[in-house]
DNA sequence: CGAATAGTGTCTATAAGACATTATACT
DNA sequence: AGTATAATGTCTTATAGACACTATTCG
């Protein structure tokens, strides 16, 4: 169908992140107030072009999480999301997005990067519920990434990600709870989270000082994949009474 | 970090495809031989650039789903796998790959394709274990796309997309055996396929005749997520008995 | 001692795993 | 009648959901 003179056409790449993370125990994601041409004003995801051909597009997202939010990469959970590619998506032409899912424990302070005239943690709940609109595709980027962290929650030990080196069991109660929306049993929880294998594993003796009785302290264990899964409660999706 | 005259580099998009059916109850992959240059005679995913600056990168995939393995892109199940970016992937230069996954029901026979010398269904266990070499980094890709088609044969109804309009439990039973790699047991399968609301409708009185007692015939139901899950028997990845 | 938060047990319902028998068709 | 395949029940074990009390620290 082709012949033998046809060559491909080229088009530009751009990564995007969709960067959660907890503050004061309700999830947000990091947006920027664009401060050039396409959509100028606008909230949009951080991201950017590819910096040269020979860049890994892996690499890109982790210098655009460093130029762009100020994060380590080196310690943040990253991985791809998709490929984001209708031809109008960008008003300068053909322009493919390959977007990042990153997991950022702390709360350090955002940074303006070069393309973004601010930066800031926004609640996800208020882009959602409320009015914010997002340039681009970004609100379909974003909303596959919160799908994808929700998902990956339950059979994942993603949520470890959120929380720092050491954490209480009541700090990744707050996870799950932020992510998903829905308020947790903690005997529900602490009984659940023990019973995986590899899931947490206890810190020392150490306890974490709190108004009440000191929490104990864990972190990470080697498990990847939780089995059990932790499941979500209620829908996944829409409708399940019928049938 | 970039001055006011500076350009995105350009590459090149291609679609690859990993498309799944079984053939008498095993699971295979069609692969294509590549006829041109860059691993010419090398078997390879089925797949191509895209056509224009204005075609959707899904639309790419559904053609070159036709053009490479004449199936209709309509009737088949087809979502993104992911995008493939490492630099030194394709020898021709900077070329980024959008993957697709395709689940084909019958068995209709390739063809080969406008790049291909040849086209055919293989064995994916012929691929994996023995020591089929694949071009390019379609191996991982590959392996990408059978991990996520087991994940979602737990949770989702993809399944069915591996079976015909109707088909019986038995018929479905051997895509969860053939793709998950275990056997199942007939009797808890029918209790947990039943329980799950939405799964799968039944269809009139038509049986389907066997050398035995004829089966009962159904076709999927209006339900994609399965509540409870259909979980797989043992491990996910590596290492649990430990702790 | 009272307030605050952490840690844990128990009971019940639902789902999973192992296992055997009956039903319907064909020859 | 014999063979082949489908359909289904029961018992036991594991996990989920609902729920209430005890433990430790601080002021």
């Amino acid at each position: 169908m082709s012949n033998e003179t046809w060559r491909p056409p080229p088009v530009l790449l751009t990564v995007d992140l969709v960067i959660l993370t907890l503050r004061s125990s309700s999830l947000h994601a990091l947006l920027i107030k664009r401060g050039i041409y396409p959509h100028k004003g606008e909230w949009a995801l951080p991201g950017g072009f590819i910096a040269d051909s020979n860049e890994d597009i892996f690499d890109a997202a982790r210098r655009e999480l460093r130029e762009e939010a100020n994060l380590d990469a080196t310690v943040l959970h990253l991985e791809q999301l998709g490929a984001y590619g209708r031809p109008d998506r960008d008003p300068r032409g053909r322009i493919v997005s390959v977007a990042y899912l990153a997991i950022a424990p702390g709360l350090p302070e955002p940074e303006a990067g070069t393309d973004a005239s601010a930066a800031s943690w926004r609640p996800v709940e208020e882009v959602f519920s409320g009015h914010v609109r997002l340039a681009f595709d970004h609100r379909q980027i974003l909303d596959d990434g919160l799908e994808l962290a929700r998902s990956k929650l339950e059979h994942t030990s993603l949520a470890t990600a959120f929380c720092g080196e050491t954490f209480t069991l009541t700090e990744l109660q707050r996870v799950y709870e932020a992510v998903w929306g829905f308020e947790l049993d903690p005997r529900n929880f602490y009984r659940k989270v023990q019973a995986v294998p590899g899931f947490l594993t206890p810190v020392g003796p150490d306890r974490r000082p709190t108004k009440g009785r000191p929490a104990r302290l864990f972190r990470a264990g080697p498990e990847q994949v939780l089995r059990p899964p932790m499941m979500r409660p209620v829908p996944r999706t829409g409708n399940e009474k019928e049938r």
